[in-house]
DNA sequence: TATTCATATGTAAAATTATTCATATAAACT
DNA sequence: AGTTTATATGAATAATTTTACATATGAATA
């Protein structure tokens, strides 16, 4: 593409836009774990989440830690809580009826 | 799915997670513009970037405003530059290296 | 070093998203 | 009202992304 594309925002984006990494992302906030833990709670495959531990893993979103036979991964707090605060800010702003969106022709 | 998916980041970030999406916002961080302009100065179809302002103002990320014949369409500052501070924020730290990232092993 | 447990990877198929092209709508001006 | 200019929309095709399944790798321990 010929565009003045920001590849960085592209990839940081793309990487957030699937549910299963934002389901997953969830479930870290709250504590470390394994893949077999996070595939477990959300009811998936292990390879499944896997696969897609690893755009999170590349965008420095999560990082992992082996732990004996395990492999423990822990969120970016840091970019993942400002991140989600900006969401949440907008969603209050423009979502205030539980998630619909508001849009004000003009 | 029956993942404690948050519908709301789902939408908020694969609204984002598109290079002519992006590049469409980087452009109207300079000024309001009309799709015909996008278009022009992307090098795109008219046709493809009003498909793709579609989610954008969906998700008042852009909004549009009508001048005569033609229709402006103008970035929501707040967020987008918020997103993007963010953004800009975790490259820095992670992708030093002119946007190649860096993924530390452990 | 064989076995077990935990995780990663390759790849084909399925699902989703994007783009293109043709055409519809809508406002302004004659 | 008809014409022009600007934008939106529908729908088929193309492109990308995701998932599932089989299997490989890798660390720990008997």
């Amino acid at each position: 593409m010929k565009k003045p594309l920001n590849q960085t925002c592209y990839k940081f984006f793309s990487c957030l836009s699937n549910p299963t990494r934002i389901a997953t992302i969830e479930m870290l906030l709250e504590k470390p774990m394994s893949v077999n833990e996070i595939a477990f709670k959300l009811g998936e495959e292990q390879s499944m989440i896997s696969h897609n531990l690893k755009p999170l893993i590349e965008c420095n979103f999560i990082t992992s830690n082996r732990e004996g036979k395990k492999r423990v991964y822990s969120i970016n707090k840091e970019t993942i809580n400002n991140l989600l605060k900006i969401v949440k800010n907008h969603a209050e702003k423009y979502c205030p009826k539980s998630g619909k969106c508001i849009i004000k022709e003009n």
